[in-house]
RNA sequence: GCCGCAUUCGUCUAGUGGUCCAGGACAUCUGCCUCUCACGCAGAAGAUCAUCAGUUCGACUCUGAUAUGCGGUACCA
């Protein structure tokens, strides 16, 4: 039975990223019939942020990544929260340094960071490791006697793995292959802090022991503690169940290289974070997919496809499919930089996709906030009429408001381009027209462009598109005739004759 | 500095030794449609497969160096 986690830490708004980790765990999850567990990695309280928990959970419930047990949800391996479970991991810890996979460390953060600066002045990097621990004040240093004797005395301490001296470390990655380094080069790394509670390294095994984790898939930036990891199962006899790992490429930002930051989204236009976050500290904003008017379908099938393909050339994937044809093996391995143009076409995409009622509805939304009303059969026809130029709700009023409000001001450049000085005689015989015609569109399209506008041998252009100034203000739009029949013969001629008193 | 990962059109990518003088998508440009703007449709342009050396009858695909980028190097995750 697969089992697969998530497990972000609260320190913040879930970055688009780590959204992407999220829905390629649960990708994986569905397809194989296994289980996606939330497990929310609080171990820093010094870096807790409230409300990011709740945050994280309300951002993948719209993107429709559902979890099977979890923080929020419950199940038969919790408590899902690692502030929840910090008893349990001090056995742990005591277990290793039983059996000498772990030592006590005495060293102050001001005397570990003096001892960097002192290597720094000589241009190289302190590293707390096999070469360097006699040198440290620690229980293999000390004695374990003295240790003991520091301990009851209730000096602060810390737990340090005992990384063995020179052997090579392999960790099968399902994206990359082997990957070797050398435990003479990897540090002792600190498994429990003097405030109690494990780090990440500690927490994160056992909890994958313990929640019977089989598939780890997580970012690149753990890469380089994978055989710390590994050793980790090793020193704890759970080599036999360790999880397989996945370490996926990381979202690099649009231009030039580097890590996707809030700093980007915010200077190119485009957000970082699924949902829009307030922040409690600063009070400062950050725009959110969600916000923006992105359909959740489109940032999926976007992020779905930065960094991974079906392989096939197919593009537009609803999440079924994505779960049909996800595989790891078809991650790619370099980092992807994210695409605003992509993102904007996924999101044009699914919204042509809404029903004519769902744009109508949202339609509605714009008109009513200008305290304006509309029938709903009115707002279908326009919305039916203009969903396909439109990629965002909020783009929804900008190109239809003219179907709800007259024009109070028309386009220079449209009217001195159109708008000659006998214009105001064409636009009195569409009144005529309009007055005598049926008003239908095979009626006025006959009276006005055959028996007016090529009999007179007048510049169709001209004539229509001052029309369509004066009902919309500006040369853009659908149909003429179409849009006259939709605004209503009564309206048309009001507004014409407005723009006749105006504009000659 | 050290360790690790990566490197195919502007971008995302296909490609698992001959079928590739490298395919698709987004963006760009052109044309069609047309009263306009979009949409749509059709087409074009765009990559010495980072560089160098090797293995091989043959390399984008394998090996090694170099370069560049990124990640890690915390009592953060």
């Amino acid at each position: 039975m697969v089992r697969v986690r998530f497990a972000p830490s609260p320190t913040g708004p879930l970055h688009i990223g780590g959204v992407r980790t999220a829905l390629y765990n649960y990708l994986f999850a569905r397809q194989q019939g296994g289980k996606m567990i939330l497990r929310i990695e609080d171990t820093d309280q010094t870096r807790f942020v409230p409300g990011a928990e709740q945050y994280i959970i309300e951002a993948l419930d719209w993107l429709g990544i559902q979890f099977d047990e979890g923080v929020h949800i419950g199940g038969p391996f919790g408590p899902y929260r690692q502030s929840d479970r910090k008893a349990l991991y001090r056995q742990y810890a005591d277990q290793l340094l039983a059996d000498g996979w772990a030592y006590y460390a005495f060293d102050r953060p001001e005397a570990l960071e003096a001892k960097r600066k002192e290597y720094e002045a000589q241009k190289k990097t302190f590293q707390y490791d096999c070469n360097t621990r006699s040198q440290m004040e620690n229980s293999l240093s000390l004695g374990m006697e003295e240790a003991q004797r520091r301990i009851d005395a209730g000096e602060p301490y810390v737990v340090r793995f005992r990384f063995p001296e020179n052997i090579d470390i392999t960790v099968h990655d399902l994206i990359r292959g082997d990957v070797t380094m050398n435990s003479r080069l990897l540090d002792d790394k600190v498994l429990f802090k003097s405030d109690g509670m494990p780090t990440y390294h500690l927490a994160n095994i056992v909890d994958d022991h313990l929640m019977e984790i089989t598939h780890v898939i997580r970012g690149e930036e753990w890469l380089p503690s994978a055989p710390l990891h590994v050793m980790l199962y090793r020193a704890f006899g759970w080599e036999s169940t360790m999880p397989q790992f996945a370490h996926l490429p990381l979202l690099l930002k649009p231009e030039g290289n580097g890590k996707l930051s809030k700093r980007d989204g915010d200077r190119l236009g485009f957000p970082v974070f699924p949902l829009e976050w307030h922040d409690p500290k600063s009070g400062e904003v950050s725009s959110g997919y969600r916000e923006q008017g992105y359909l959740p379908q489109a940032v999926v099938n976007m992020l779905a496809l930065l960094g991974w393909h079906p392989g096939t050339d197919q593009e537009l994937m609803s999440m079924d499919e994505l779960i049909r044809l996800f595989d790891i093996s078809h991650i790619s391995k370099n980092g992807a930089k994210f695409s605003l143009d992509k993102a904007k076409w996924f999101q044009h995409e699914y919204f042509q996709q809404l029903s004519d009622e769902q744009v109508a509805a949202l339609l509605e939304k714009e008109v009513l906030e200008r305290g304006i009303t509309a029938n709903h059969d009115y707002l279908q026809r326009v919305a039916a009429m203009m969903k396909e130029r439109i990629t965002f709700p909020s783009e929804l009023w900008d190109t239809c408001s003219y179907f709800f409000v007259a024009p109070t001001e028309y386009n220079e450049k449209d009217v001195a381009k159109r708008w000659t000085p006998d214009m105001h005689i064409h636009m009195q015989k569409v009144i005529d027209i309009l007055n005598t015609v049926p008003f239908e569109h095979d009626a006025i399209h006959h009276a006005l462009l055959d028996e007016y506008i090529a009999a007179n041998s007048l510049n169709t252009g001209k004539v229509m598109n001052s029309l369509r100034i004066a009902v919309v203000g500006r040369t853009v739009g659908p149909d003429m005739i179409t849009l006259i029949l939709t605004i209503g013969k009564q309206e048309t001629i009001r507004r014409v004759e407005r723009a006749i008193e105006k504009l000659s």
